[in-house]
DNA sequence: CTCTTATTGTAACATATGTTACTGTAGCCT
DNA sequence: AGGCTACAGTAACATATGTTACAATAAGAG
C-alpha cells in the first residue's frame, strides 16, 4: 500500500492582518503555557496540516523540529530490520511526541516512523527554541517533563499490552483504542491492515474478528468494523 | 521467593571531617554536572547503600527522591494484575531512573517495581530539589533530559525484544544482557527465576537452555549458568 | 457490462509456547 | 544415614498463533 509522502504546510508567521495560529494557541495552549511563550511560538512556530495517511517522520530521519498537535491524530510505529510493524500510540491534541524530543536534542536519527491517522494540524517549532525556553520558561519545562511523563507511562502500556495479553485481547484493545481516537464506532480499515499494527498475520486477524462477531461485540462489513458492545 | 526488604542507608551529609560522597560525587558525576551543582548534591543528598535482592521500590509506592547511581545495578520490573513479571530493563553507574522522575514529579504512584541486582550504591536527592535545579542548572537539565531519552530508548528495545523476538532469542539476549550487567560469564540463577523475568514457565525455560547448550553455546549447572559462546 | 483486484472467509496443517505430571538428584538439616 | 526441599530433565499433551492454499464476492476500472 503506497501512501503519498506529500505534505501540505502554510506558513502564517510575520503577516500583520492574519494570526489564525494565534488564535489555535490561545485556545488549545494557552492554559498551559505563559503569555510570554506563546508570544514565542507565535514568532517562530510553523502552521502545518496534513491529509490523512500522509508519512511525517520515517525511521532514519533527522528531525529538526518538533510539534504541538491542534487536532486530529498522529500514529506512531516502530519497525524491526525485517520490516515487520508494530503500533505503538496515538498522539492527539495537546500531545507533542517525545520520541521526536530526544531525537531533536540529541541529534539522533528517528527510532520511530510517525503517519497521520487523520487530517492533523499542529505548530511545529524548531529545536533550537526548546533548549532556550527550558532555560526561560517554567511552563515550557513542566510541558517537556510531562509529555516524556506521559509517553513513557503509553510504552509501559503498550508493554502490558504486548507482553500479558493474548491477541483477542490486544485486538479488542485495539479497536476500542481507535474507536476513541477517531470518535466513530465505525472503524474504516482492513483485516490486513489491523494485522499490520499488531504484527501479526492478516488471517489471525480475520479469525479472531469472526470469532468477536459471532460474540455479537462487533459486526463486520467490508472496508469497515461497526462496534457493537466491546 | 521471599528477600528481605531491609535497606541499609547511611548518612554522611553535614559531618564536618568525614565526605566520601562528595568524592565519589566527583568521580562518578564530576564530568557531568558543574561544581556548584555537586556541592548542592552534596548538601542534600543522602548516600545510600544496598544487598543484594532488596527491594528499593514496589508497585504503588508513593516515591519522594530519585537514585544516582554510583556502583551496582537495578533491575526494573513491570506486573501485571494477575501478579505475572515482566523485566524491563537495568540501571547502572551514571543512571537514574526515569519512571522514578516522572512518579517524583507528578506525585502520581510508582509503576514499576526496582529491586538492587548486586550490591548497590547511590546518592537519593530529594523531589523538592529536581525542580529547583531545573531552572538553576544547565548540566541538571541536560541530565535530566537525557536521562529520559536513554529510558524512552530502552522501553523501546524491550518493546522489540518482546514484539518481534522468539522466545529463544529473548533467552539468548537476556543471558547476554545479564552477564554484561554483572561482569561475569557465570550467572548464578536459577531456571524458574529467568521464567519469572521473561515472563512464561520454567518448563520452557528449561527447554529452550537445554537446546542452547547442545549448540555448545551454554554449560548448565545446578543453580548457575556457564556462557560459552552467545 | 466484463475484467481485475482487493478483501474476506475458511480449512488444513505447522510450529511455538504453555501445562501437567512425573522422575532424579544435589544440597541441606537433624 | 535418613528425610526434606529446591532445582532440573523430560515426556505427553493442550492451546495459541502462524502459514499455505483456495474460494467467494464487492468494488472499481475500462
Amino acid at each position: 500500500m503506497e501512501l503519498s509522502t506529500e505534505v501540505l504546510t502554510f506558513e502564517f508567521r510575520n503577516e500583520s492582518n492574519f494570526h489564525p495560529m494565534l488564535n489555535e494557541l490561545q485556545r488549545n495552549y494557552g492554559h498551559l503555557f505563559e503569555d510570554g511563550l506563546i508570544n514565542e511560538i507565535n514568532q517562530v512556530g510553523t502552521y502545518k496540516e496534513v491529509p490523512a495517511g500522509s508519512k511525517l517522520i520515517e525511521i532514519g530521519d533527522y528531525v529538526k523540529s518538533m510539534p504541538l498537535l491542534i487536532s486530529g491524530a498522529i500514529k506512531i510505529m516502530r519497525e524491526d530490520s525485517e520490516g515487520d510493524e508494530l503500533l505503538l500510540y496515538f498522539l492527539e491534541r495537546g500531545d507533542t511526541c517525545a520520541m521526536t524530543m530526544t531525537c531533536c536534542m540529541g541529534h539522533h536519527k528517528s527510532e520511530v516512523r510517525a503517519v497521520a491517522e487523520k487530517d492533523t494540524r499542529m505548530i511545529m517549532i524548531p529545536v533550537q527554541k526548546m533548549e532556550e525556553w527550558m532555560a526561560n520558561f517554567h511552563t515550557w519545562r513542566s510541558f517537556v517533563l510531562n509529555s516524556y511523563q506521559l509517553r513513557l507511562n503509553e510504552m509501559l502500556e503498550t508493554i502490558d499490552t504486548i507482553a500479558f495479553l493474548k491477541m483477542d485481547e490486544r485486538l479488542m484493545k485495539y479497536l476500542r483504542d481507535k474507536a476513541k481516537i477517531i470518535q466513530d464506532d465505525c472503524i474504516e480499515t482492513t483485516h490486513q491492515q489491523i494485522a499490520y499494527d499488531l504484527h501479526t498475520s492478516r488471517v489471525v486477524i480475520s479469525r479472531l474478528l469472526k470469532a468477536l462477531e459471532n460474540e455479537g461485540k462487533i459486526k463486520l462489513h467490508r472496508n469497515y468494523i461497526k462496534i457493537i458492545d466491546l
